[in-house]
DNA sequence: ATTGAAAATGAAAGTCGTTTTCAATTGGCG
DNA sequence: CGCCAATTGAAAACGACTTTCATTTTCAAT
């Protein structure tokens, strides 16, 4: 790890050790404040600043990218040798992963006819899972008023 | 309009009708901001909170649906009768629609391996359009420091 | 047409994750 | 070592989104 920093001219820190090493240790699809916590488990004196510059420097590395579901907070997905789609389920905001192979060449494809070069991919399926299904949480018709946002 | 509104209990207002006609004529990708400005145009009384309250409206009859591109700023998107996806240039930041008719089946499919009840589909591609790579607008590896995000 | 309850509005304030600022510290090279 | 740019941490700034609340408006029932 110090070896890949040097390389593209960054310093290596007990800070920035730390706070790659935790988000490697940490499951996918982290937080900024998750990480800072787990990371301040370990150094309580490391900065929430510091934790978030170190994650945007691992995205600026290409060891991870930004995944954003719609809730305002953004989370890093280690980035994965292949991509990978995400189920995004309303109810308990589990985020599932699943093998999107059967649609790269389509993808590709698409991307071909209009001249664009792709350099990445986001495929997410948004509904419920099983587990929430079985407990009967699903939404319904809009019937209340427009203020009545607090269902969401 | 009108009924479809009275239909599902919300009253008719002149605010409204008007925040829902510039909505939908104005083009795709719309954020609160730009629709606040477009119907200040016409009626410079109304509020900030209204046009966002009756965008969610919008999105709570199933007229749009939110779109995050990842910038921070939430945009409104018609309901089209088949999904699509979205092409997005990392340099000009424009926002391309393309047919996902030749990857749904694959999707659904692998939604119900999971037992997933899927109920939306974001499909992005991210990089560059045509026009920014012939001006050679790509972007390169790291080489600054990770304070150093003034590039994006 | 009148009326009253419920919904909608608009200005302002609040929320909260993200990003910047800046003085102090530190890493790495000569 | 000694320098200088990179890095750090606390705090403040930022900004989009959301809520609050007093006032106004809609609309269904008189
Ligand atoms: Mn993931
Ligand atoms: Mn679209
Ligand atoms: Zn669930
Ligand atoms: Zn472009």
């Amino acid at each position: 790890m110090k070896e890949l920093l040097r390389t593209k001219g960054f310093k290596s820190t007990p800070q920035r050790e730390l706070i790659f090493d935790c988000f490697f240790s940490l499951g996918k699809h982290v937080s900024v404040d998750e990480l800072y916590q787990k990371v301040r488990e370990l150094d309580p004196s490391v900065g929430h600043s510091t934790v978030w510059r170190n994650l945007k420097l691992i995205c600026l590395l290409g060891l991870a990218e930004e995944v954003n579901i719609g809730d305002g907070i953004t989370r890093y997905d280690r980035t994965t040798p292949k991509p990978h789609g995400h189920f995004f389920c309303r109810s308990c905001k589990k985020l599932l992963e699943f093998d999107v192979g059967s649609v790269m060449g389509a993808l590709v494809e698409a991307a071909h006819e209009f001249e664009f070069e792709p350099d990445g991919y986001k495929i997410e399926i948004q509904g419920y899972c099983s587990d929430c299904r079985q407990d009967g949480r699903t939404n319904d018709v809009a019937t209340g008023s427009a203020n009545d946002e607090r269902k969401a």
